[in-house]
DNA sequence: GACATGTCTGGAACGGCGTTCCAAACTGGG
DNA sequence: CCCAGTTTGGAACGCCGTTCCAGACATGTC
């Protein structure tokens, strides 16, 4: 028996719910996974940690509220053709990460909670529109949501690796780093390593975000090999 | 100047980088990520903390070490085509993950270090053999890595879960869980929810593998329709 | 054999974390 | 005005990764 309801706000500074997730993203955004702290929380709140805890279950909770708070607003689509729009929610959620670096993270692990679950359901509706047939359509739409989560992850880990590197040699660019793999690559044994030697180039050269439209495309074109006639 | 070479064991219980990190998969298999802790090491090496720091530089390379020591045992492959080959190596990173769950948060931050860069250099040269113009190699590649170690890495996220719930309701089977799931989908409106509504069933009686393959090969066929010609 | 040198060990200590606990402050209803 | 319930803030607990350092050990030199 916790909580009748709402209340009127009793005070001007009260605490609430929504106040301490629009901080906890605050300290998510500034300083990374690692910077949400209760104690920072309880700093930048002015109050104490029990506090917080009387709104919040525990960490885990809070950071699945501030994932929720975050995707709430990355979601809109309204495009001419089904992959015109998946293109489109693959695009917002690969921004949104890219945005808050923390997110790759949240959604790493169960990709089925609350609005990633929404999300999940967007891409499905477009992999029925087309024309999957049925018992096809759960494996289109997973491998749709984890190519998406797991590639802008992975630009977000990148993201991070150059910003600590760039903490101890701050003229090192994304560029440069991206150069400084490709060389590595460059220089291992052809013997060994024919792919990656190949290729070096392009990792130089690639834009993230083209890349990951293109591999969205590929599971696309995956998609529409499945429909029953052309 | 740490260290010039190899001495002879001086000792017959010398600590050694190998046993430590061997432990360390050893803890991390018992007890998941959150089991591997330096007390826990140096408990069970019957030695201190300092001893252990001397061998590893710290946490992060030493979860490194013990994520090579597992992927190195995974890998050997040679099969009839090179779409089979993938399917082998698809496998292979799967069901490593499946015994060693931890290796999933370890692939997803940077899926191109040390060991997973093999893997990735040997996906890329089934790509090649497939006949994927250039430009297009690194995408497919990058596409496929993805979605294996996202597809494995939510497997075990759900693995996890399972047992994390059989430790409050040890009667949960992961079948049970996977209907509780269902179940919830199938309750959504499906008004708003009309996929999820559809598909409840296929959650309910999929199977992890099989659909981890589907995916595989729904990804393998995008990358069919890259070839110049049929 | 003694000793100086570099290698390796183990445990104490530090600061920070998530979480729990609880006395006090606040608020609204009788 | 006081009582019961709600909300606060900060102290305390046990754990973590990491650092520090006195000393044990092994070896080469005289």
């Amino acid at each position: 028996m916790a909580s009748k309801a709402r209340h009127t706000d009793r005070r001007t500074d009260a605490l609430s719910r929504e106040r301490i997730v629009a901080t906890a993203v605050e300290l998510l955004d500034a300083a990374g996974a690692d910077g949400l702290t209760f104690r920072a929380l309880s700093a930048e709140l002015r109050t104490g940690a029990g506090a917080i805890y009387w709104h919040v279950a525990n960490k885990s909770e809070l950071l699945g509220a501030a994932t929720d708070a975050v995707l709430a607003g990355a979601t809109t689509v309204a495009e001419a053709t089904p992959e015109a729009e998946v293109r489109a929610l693959a695009l917002g959620l690969f921004d949104a990460i890219d945005e808050h670096p923390w997110l790759a993270g949240q959604l790493a692990q169960g990709p089925w909670k609350s609005e990633a679950l929404r999300i999940f359901e967007r891409l499905g509706q477009r992999v029925q529109a087309l024309g999957v047939p049925g018992p096809a359509q759960f494996t289109s739409a997973t491998a749709l949501m984890l190519f998406i989560v797991g590639a802008a992850s992975q630009n977000a880990a990148n993201a991070a690796n150059a910003a600590e590197l760039r903490r101890a040699q701050p003229d090192a660019s994304r560029t440069a780093l991206l150069a400084g793999e490709s060389t590595m690559w460059e220089g291992l044994d052809p013997g060994d390593y024919p792919f990656l030697h190949d290729i070096a180039g392009q990792l130089r050269e690639h834009d993230d975000r083209e890349q990951f439209l293109a591999g969205v495309d590929l599971i696309l074109a995956g998609i529409a090999a499945l429909r029953p006639q052309a």
